[in-house]
DNA sequence: GCTGTTCCGTACACCACTGTACGGTCTTGT
DNA sequence: ACAAGACCGTACAGTGGTGTACGGAACAGC
């Protein structure tokens, strides 16, 4: 026993403050709690990071570049942009990261740090969607406004599974809700086109 | 000059509570502030609230009746469940009493004075909802997973409109971009069945 | 125009979190 | 083994919020 607890890195405080953000929001990640979660004092902290706020800024950038980037590079090599639409909302759906990320991060829409890099990545993934449907066939206004609904079909998803799970137990698996929804995203914008590539 | 300042009530405060609560969160919700901006001091709230939890379950109660009863009992006397639904969603999506409520709570779910408002709500809704799909013909488990599906895409656009509505500007005040929610909200159950009723 | 109630201001104790300063302790290279 | 740097604890000042006690102003009814 006595295990040596070993000493923190940057990283580890990242982390601690995307689950934090999750469960709590924005002011949850305050340095004292996480301190204390982790097992250290704010002694520790304060080397790692200048501020508060840099440790927000760097969890952000990581959920930028995580929850976004990555997830479009595992799908881009898809030429069928149904299929493609399919993998995404699967990966999407299924593989939330740190589960809440998301709807904590759209709560505080109005923080003055979360803002930019949430309006950031919206508008990268409803460009994504909006040329997938593009490229389905549809006329380009119709792809964008396509691309809102679904997006926000997806978004209000994540959301219900996180606010309200013992409600909407549909949100949280159920593998056949699951694809009946994807189905629903989908088929939005295929209409009465044909379905076999 | 020197307008007499009339004393609060009960109710200037619940509202002013709702306004906080819709643009800043629950953390906003906080008596000094809110005082602040109602140009008195806490003196005033201490008489009319037992604490600062007392006023949010308050306002929370307000909104439990209002964002939801209210709502659904303008749309109840429509016989035609897919015209009930095209009222219902218009009303919800134009008519957001306070702008951003909605997205807030949901953002808070996890808090404890928030979570069973929420949940009683989205139960309610959620049953509205899967009745009227049952009404117009859908087998009640597929009934059921549409309302579901549908409740998400109508919180995801409140949601969008909320947090990026520069980057999403189609959720605010773009009534073909509407129109073209509504219609598939809608006609996610209605698949081949006939319209024209 | 007096009185009792309603409403509000002031002052205080208390708590949670941020940030800084600085001293101390591990750890690594050599 | 011993310096140098990396990492952490402690102590303190500052800020912004909650809740309480109590005194005083404003208003109603009569």
């Amino acid at each position: 026993m006595a295990v040596p607890k070993p000493r923190l890195t940057r990283t580890d405080w990242i982390t601690a403050a995307l689950t934090a953000l999750a469960e709590g929001g924005v002011s949850a990640v305050a340095v004292d709690p996480l301190a204390k979660r982790l097992d250290v004092t704010r002694g520790s902290f304060y080397w790692h990071f200048k501020s508060r706020d840099d440790l927000l800024l760097s969890a952000l950038e990581w959920w930028e570049q995580e929850g976004t980037a990555s997830v479009i590079d595992r799908v881009g090599h898809l030429t069928d942009p149904w299929e493609r639409l399919r993998a995404l909302f699967h990966i999407a759906l299924t593989e939330d990261p740190t589960d809440g990320l998301e709807p904590a991060l759209v709560a505080h829409a109005d923080d003055p740090l979360v803002a930019p890099a949430l309006h950031r990545v919206t508008a990268r993934r409803l460009d994504f969607l909006t040329v997938a449907y593009t490229d389905a066939g549809l006329p380009p206004d119709r792809a964008r406004v396509q691309a809102v609904v679904t997006y926000s079909a997806y978004i209000g998803w994540t959301e219900l599974r996180r606010a309200a799970p013992t409600v909407a137990t549909e949100t949280v698996d159920d593998p056949a809700a699951l694809e009946y929804l994807i189905e629903s995203l989908v088929q939005g914008g295929q209409d009465k086109q044909d379905k076999s590539s």
